[in-house]
DNA sequence: GAAATAGTGTACAGTTCTGTTCACTGTACA
DNA sequence: TGTACAGTGAACAGAACTGTACACTATTTC
């Protein structure tokens, strides 16, 4: 047996999202791919929204642990942190199993509000920021909030921007952005 | 008849994608809505993404004509543009018929790179982020495709986050950012 | 050895969606 | 008067998808 049926599960539905899109992957994709009956999936996980809440979740938290493990890489220094922000992020991006950033392609493949997917992308998205906020409080910069908020957006639109079209060079430009904005944050 | 049957079409799709997503609305909808028989709206169009693209395209030369004429409502020096650039994003946000970049969301329901709706998504941020180029080198600002590329991101990570939380202040935070950037850049 | 546990395999119910077919109706116009 | 045109309405083919049912098979455990 696999050393945990549901995880196994979770992985390979992970993968195949990252790579075709949620909406695009079936079911009958999922089973086929982690090689096991659609029984058993469907014992693990009610329905296939559970799975995709369930994935989502995971991936948001691996992103937040590698994201601070390698932030205190950098050092003790907030506000060095809060420089080598961007370099995480490229570090991020370049790695050919992430994504981007989950919850933003989880939330545009499910624009309706009232869907539990959109509202827990909405959740992760404002925790995000929220951590950079924290971050950039503890730099004891002038406007934590502000350039918290401001972090965060960057990055979603770098992001956003690299993925629509590539080599676009949009990173870097953002990287430059970010680091002018803590420098006319300092206090 | 219709003015145009092609248009009317069009336009009830729009407000139906506006409203619910793209592919949370199917045909059945649309005809319905329309008011027409689903046999006239394969005569207008081959298929359902043939009038996805024909909408998106409208849709996005909407925005470009309202955003330019809106900035030369603001004045003729192009600094000046700039500087108001973000009111317009405002004001368009503001409009409850208007959903932000269209392409966006689009790309984002759309995301195979194969796919043809993403791929005019690319494309029409592309332009989108060139017409801001263009804009910042009319200012002679010091790097006018940096500025470009870092306004676009500021604004469409402002549109995501205030739409993935409403009323989170992305705006105009995402203003104030865009100010101090092209105060940095000024020659 | 019996029973519980975990998973298989396949078929299928039921829905939803795109796109087609076909016989039809009203209307403009020559 | 007759024909071309624009659109109707309803049925349906065909595919894809989620979720269920049911009879079956290993494997562990008591």
């Amino acid at each position: 047996m696999k050393l945990s049926m549901r995880n196994h599960i979770i992985e390979t539905a992970s993968e195949l999202f990252r790579a075709q899109g949620i909406n695009a992957t079936g079911v009958d994709t999922i089973v086929a791919e982690a090689d096991i009956s659609k029984t058993t999936l469907y014992k693990y996980f009610r329905t296939k929204e559970d799975l995709v809440l369930e994935v989502l979740s995971q991936r948001s938290q691996e992103f937040r642990d590698w994201l601070s493990g390698r932030l205190s890489k950098v050092g003790q220094d907030p506000l060095k942190k809060l420089n080598g922000l961007f370099d995480c992020i490229e570090e991020w991006m370049q790695n050919p199993e992430s994504n981007g950033l989950p919850f933003l392609k989880a939330s545009a493949e499910f624009p309706q509000q009232d869907n539990l997917v959109n509202q827990l992308s909405a959740n992760l998205a404002k925790e995000f920021q929220q951590y950079l906020t924290a971050m950039a409080s503890e730099a004891k910069v002038k406007s934590p909030e502000a350039l918290g908020q401001q972090l965060a957006m960057l990055i979603e639109g770098a992001i956003l921007s690299e993925q629509l079209n590539k080599n676009s060079g949009a990173l870097g430009f953002a990287r430059e952005a970010a680091l002018s904005l803590i420098k006319i944050n300092l206090p």
